[in-house]
Order: C-alpha cells, then sequence, then structure tokens
DNA sequence: ACCTGAACACCGTTCAAGT
DNA sequence: ACCTGAACACCGTTCAAGT
C-alpha cells in the first residue's frame, strides 16, 4: 500500500466486497439515464468487468435489485426531509422547506421517485421499502403536530394529517413529472399548493 | 348470420380487423393481474393463437401497445370524472364526488393508474396521451370555476386551483396503491382530504 | 392488407465447477 | 466466500415469404 487510495478511478478492481456498492452506484446512473427497463444486470455486470452471474451473489433478482435502489432512495429523501425539518424558522417556513426539498428531489431524480412507489404496488411482504416510507410521512406527521402546537394546524390526529399533506406535495411531484403541469412554473404551483394546504389545514373541520 | 351474435366465447376467429382489439383486450387483463414487467408480446400473441409477429401490424412497439392502454385508461378515467361532474346537487357534493371517483379508478386498476403516470415520465412528442392526461386537468378546473361561481373557492386562474385538487387526490390515490396509509380506511382518508382542499380553496390567497 | 417462420441479438436465472 | 462458463427458456424486433 503506497499511501490513502480511497477511490482512483473505476479501473478494474472490484471483485473483493465492493461488487455489490459498485453494482447499486452503477445502477443508478443507469436508471436515471435510461429508466428502470434500461436496467439490465447483464449489461451492468458487463460494465463492471464481471461475469453475467456475478451480481446474482448480491441480489437474488432484478427485483431485489431495484427495490435496494429505491430503498437508498428513500433513505436519501427522509435525509433531506428530516434536514429541512429541523431548519431554523417557523413551522410554517419548515413545513414549506420540506415541501421544497420533496419536489427539489422528484426533478432531480424522477426516475428514482417513480420507482420507489411503483415498487410498493407489486409489494407483499414486511417490506424494508414500506416502512421507509412511512418514515417520510412520520416526518411530515412530526411537522403538523408542530403546527398543531402553535394554532397553525388544527386538532386532530397528525398522521392523518400528515396523509394529506403528503399527499398534496408527492400529487404536485407527479404532475410535474408528468408534464401536465404545462406553462406553470413548478414553483408557482408549490407556493399555491403550499398555501392552500396550510389554510386547509388550520381551519378547524366543519365543512363536509 | 344467425342472429345478433356479439360476443359468442372467445373461440378462435381474431384474425382479421379486431387482432387489435383482441390485444388491447387481453393486455388490459394480463396488467391487471401480472403489472406491465408481466406483459409481453409473444405471450399475448400465444393466448391470441397467433404468431408472435402479429402483434407489430398493430402495434410497432411495446411501448407503443403500454401507451395505448394508458390512453384507454385516461378516456376510462375522464368519462367517470365527467359523470360525477355532472351528477346533480351542489358543488361541493360535485367535487367530493369527483374525487371519490378517481379514488375508486385507482384501487379497482392500481397496475393501469401506474402505467398511466409512469408512461408520461418517459414520453416526449405531441403525445396522444398528454392530451388526455390535460382533459383530466380541465374536468377539474370546470368545477374549480363552478365554485368560485357560488363563492365557494377564492378568485385565481382556475387551472392553476385544479392543479392543487388534483395533486391531492392523486396524491392519496398513490398513497393508498403504495399501502402507505396502513390503518386508515382510504375513505377516511379521503373525506379528511377534501375537507381540507375545499377549506383551502376557500380561503382567499394571503398566507404565504 | 395481414399474417407466418426463421433469424438475430439480447435477456433473467440456475448450477456445476473452479480458486 | 466469491466468481466463472455453459445452459435453459424466454424475450423484442426485423424481414423475407406466403395467402
Amino acid at each position: 500500500m503506497r499511501g490513502p487510495v480511497v477511490a482512483d478511478t473505476a479501473d478494474t478492481t472490484y471483485h473483493h466486497g465492493n461488487l455489490r456498492a459498485a453494482l447499486l452506484e452503477r445502477a443508478a446512473a443507469v436508471l436515471a439515464e435510461s429508466g428502470p427497463d434500461g436496467l439490465s444486470l447483464r449489461a451492468l455486470a458487463r460494465d463492471l468487468g464481471v461475469s453475467h452471474a456475478a451480481p446474482s451473489r448480491h441480489f437474488r433478482d432484478r427485483r431485489a435489485l431495484l427495490d435496494a435502489l429505491a430503498a437508498d432512495g428513500f433513505t436519501e429523501l427522509n435525509r433531506r426531509l428530516s434536514e429541512a425539518a429541523g431548519a431554523p424558522g417557523d413551522t410554517e417556513s419548515r413545513l414549506t422547506g420540506a415541501a421544497r426539498a420533496y419536489v427539489r428531489f422528484a426533478v432531480e431524480r424522477p426516475a428514482l421517485l417513480g420507482l420507489m412507489f411503483a415498487a410498493k404496488t407489486e409489494q407483499d411482504p414486511t417490506s424494508c421499502l414500506r416502512e421507509l416510507g412511512h418514515e417520510s410521512l412520520r416526518l411530515a406527521a412530526a411537522l403538523v403536530e408542530q403546527g398543531q402546537r402553535e394554532g397553525l394546524v388544527r386538532p386532530g390526529d397528525p398522521h392523518r394529517l400528515a396523509q394529506v399533506a403528503f399527499s398534496t406535495v408527492h400529487g404536485l411531484a407527479t404532475l410535474a413529472l408528468g408534464s401536465l403541469l404545462d406553462d406553470t412554473p413548478l414553483d408557482e404551483a408549490l407556493d399555491l399548493a403550499v398555501d392552500v394546504l396550510l389554510h386547509g389545514l388550520r381551519a378547524p373541520a366543519a365543512s363536509v
């Protein structure tokens, strides 16, 4: 060893131990630029200079790889959300910041967000993925609870109110990714959504 | 011809003219029970007793088939939405009814809804799909406009307010499909979402 | 026009065998 | 433990040829 060589160029020395990490890294790049359908285990193995059967040691399935990518996506999203939720400022600006962080994530990694929520549809077991998704909702619920203490949000189960808030922001991200927002600047659409949402959360339940 | 035989059993007489329709019908069934990844052109052809190259006459691509399915999905969704939007009752109950119709569609055809919004991410041209998605938003905008005339909804561009309303309902459907609503009954979550939404839409913009 | 059959280049998955 | 190489059963897509 001649020094603290952490990661020179991606020469040829994967193989021992970091194949799993290398697969995930390369897979994330391919997903971002070719979508999930462009992601092939064999091509991945080829890119990494490894036999086409090698990935199966680290991921039983193609699905397992996809799920791992989605899990990493939720982890990163939750990191950003909790950072935004812990930022200085009042609860209203924190909630706005979290919404912005969510939409930013969606715009930066559209295919990944799609995978995160598409994967769940075909899931059943005690999935690690579902747990990570719940963590997102828990972060939102914590913000809602803060808002309730300040009288900014109506009384009621913070988890249920958080489901509504999450729906609005996630739905808007979906519209944006689907080019369904047209000429509306995403920032403006988001500001309006947050405004409507905050007013709706404040008002006491009664109308319906 | 011995009588008004509309659709006997699906015997063997596709072939002439209705192969396209037969492919779409079978594809919709496979999509519903196996997801998009379980949909293979060759298997479809096999199911219909036709050569594996035959589908290419009617759908240039696998994508073209998927897009056609998504388009049919939007058409059906829009049919249901406009029916709900034209139902008797006041604007508030019509808006609630449209939201319910949306979520019902999502629950009945989860894979199709996923396809409808996933397909758009990878789209670019003057897609017929995007136009059908816009129609959904236009239906929502019409309802918002009705609400404005009755003083139920704040002033402002109805299309932009409709984007917010659509986001909330679509987002909630996504959460439900992803098993992220947990033990919350979907009906209750939807009622709460509509309540928050209506209060938010009514309140004049000011807070942000 | 509409479909067939063969061909091509790719897949995911499995499994004995190597080191 | 970790990886290889061959094998199997499937793909999507194309294209000459049939009727």
